[in-house]
DNA sequence: ACTTAGATTTCGCCG
DNA sequence: CGGCGAAGTCTAAGT
C-alpha cells in the first residue's frame, strides 16, 4: 500500500468528467491496484477513485490510472509531494476474504473438531499450486482432510474444493486425502454434488463456535 | 490528517455489530473527526468507518471513536504499529466542506471584494470558541465583516452566522462587526431572516469569480 | 456473466 | 427535520 500526501490536481473521465482543483490531498494506492483520492474531511467516500483492476503508470510528476478493459481514466498531476511511503502489508492482502468467512476460518482453526470428530489442525492456508486450501487437518485415523470454509456452501465451493483435492492427492502420502466443506449453510444442490464426489458437508453455527450456545442435533447431523 | 498503519482489531457497534479480526490495516483519522479503516485491497469502501461528528479518545494501545449524540462506537485495539504520522493539511480542512464550498472560499479569499465593495481579507477561518467563521474582512470604513460562505444560502447558514456574530461581537474592538452571507444561491426565506437580523446576502457566480465571465447586475444587486 | 436487491448505503434536494 | 431519489453508487447473492 502506497500513501502519498501531495498538493495535486485530479481529473477523471469515464462514466462522467470531473476535475478536482489543486489542493493538498491523500492518495492511497492499494496492492490490488485500486486508487483513492481523499481530502482531509468528509469521511467514507473518496473525492475520486478507481477500483481494480487498473494499470498504473507514473512519470515525472503525474500518475495515470486506467481501468483494464475500460475507457475510464484517472489523471493525477502532482504539484508538491509532502510524503510518499509504501507499506508492505503482507501476502494476505491480495486475496481479501469475506470478514465472516475469515472469522469462521479462525474459529474453526482453533476448534477443528467442529469440522469432524477427532480432527486436529495441521495448518491454515495449506498451499497448493492453484491456491491455498483453508484448513488442512488429520482425522481420528490420521488421514489428511482438506477443509474448505464458506459462509454459504455452494456448487462453486464444491468445485473449488474438488480442484484442490485433485492437486493435493498428487502429493506423496496424500493420495487418500479427504475433503470437507464447512459452511454456515450448505445449499441442497451443493450437498448432492458433494456427496457424489465423496466430499462431506458440515454446517457450523457461529454462536456455537463462539461458545455462546450449546450445539443441537440438526437434521443433517442425525443422518 | 493522521495515518496509522498497524496490526489491529476493530469492533463496531451501533446500527449493527461487526468485528474485524486482527490484521494489518490502514487507519485514517481526518481533521474533521471522521475515521476510516482500510485493508490493502478492495477500493472505495472502508472495512469500517465512522463519519463526523465524533469524539476520539486514545489510551494505551486503543482508540475509541464515539459518535457525537449517538450510540455508535468504534473500538480499535492496536496490536503492533508499523507507522503513525500526522500531516497538517492546512487550517481550511478542519470542518467538512463541500468541494464547491471550499473552492468558493478559496476564490473569495483571493478576491473578497465580491462579498462587498472595498472588502479586504483579514484572515480565513477566523477562530471563535464555537468554530471558525469562513472569512474575516474589513470594509471600506475599516469595520470588521464576518463572511459565511455556502454553496446554497439557507436558514441554517443564517443561524450559523448569527451564532458566530454573537461570539465575535463580545471580543474587544469588534462590537460593530457586520455579517455577510455569500452563496451561489440564497434561498428567499434565508434572505428574509438575514435582513431581519441585519445580515447582508450576496450571491456570487463561480464563473465570474474565476474570471471566465463578466459580472452582471442581478435583481438583488440592484436593490 | 448477468441481474437483482441490500447498504452502518451516502448525498443532495425539496416540502 | 423528514422523505424521496440518484449515485461514476458499491457489494454480495442468486440465476
Amino acid at each position: 500500500m502506497r500513501l502519498i500526501v501531495a498538493r495535486c490536481e485530479v481529473r477523471y473521465s469515464g462514466r462522467l468528467s470531473a476535475v478536482l482543483p489543486e489542493a493538498l490531498r491523500l492518495l492511497v494506492i492499494k496492492a490490488d491496484g485500486s486508487v483513492m483520492v481523499h481530502s482531509d474531511a468528509g469521511g467514507y467516500k473518496p473525492e475520486n477513485w478507481m477500483s481494480a483492476p487498473t494499470v498504473i503508470e507514473e512519470s515525472d510528476g503525474t500518475i495515470e490510472v486506467r481501468k483494464v478493459g475500460g475507457e475510464e481514466r484517472l489523471s493525477i498531476r502532482l504539484a508538491e509531494v509532502a510524503s510518499d511511503v509504501t507499506h508492505d502489508m503482507g501476502e494476505a492482502a491480495g486475496l481479501q476474504k469475506d470478514g465472516v468467512e475469515r472469522h469462521l476460518q479462525e474459529l474453526l482453526a482453533e476448534a477443528p473438531h467442529w469440522c469432524g470428530e477427532g480432527f486436529r489442525l495441521v495448518r491454515r492456508e495449506w498451499p497448493t499450486d492453484i491456491g491455498p486450501v483453508d484448513l488442512m487437518c488429520r482425522d481420528r485415523e490420521d488421514c489428511f482432510v482438506a477443509v474448505e470454509i464458506k459462509r454459504i456452501g455452494t456448487i462453486q465451493a464444491v468445485e473449488q474444493l474438488t480442484r484442490y483435492l485433485e492437486r493435493i492427492r498428487l502429493e506423496p502420502g496424500m493420495r487418500d486425502c479427504r475433503g470437507v466443506l464447512a459452511a454456515q449453510v450448505v445449499k441442497p444442490q451443493a450437498r448432492v454434488l458433494a456427496e457424489s464426489r465423496g466430499i462431506e458437508c458440515v454446517e457450523v453455527d457461529l454462536a456455537v463456535l463462539r461458545g455462546e450456545r450449546e450445539p443441537e442435533l440438526t437434521l443433517f447431523d442425525a443422518a
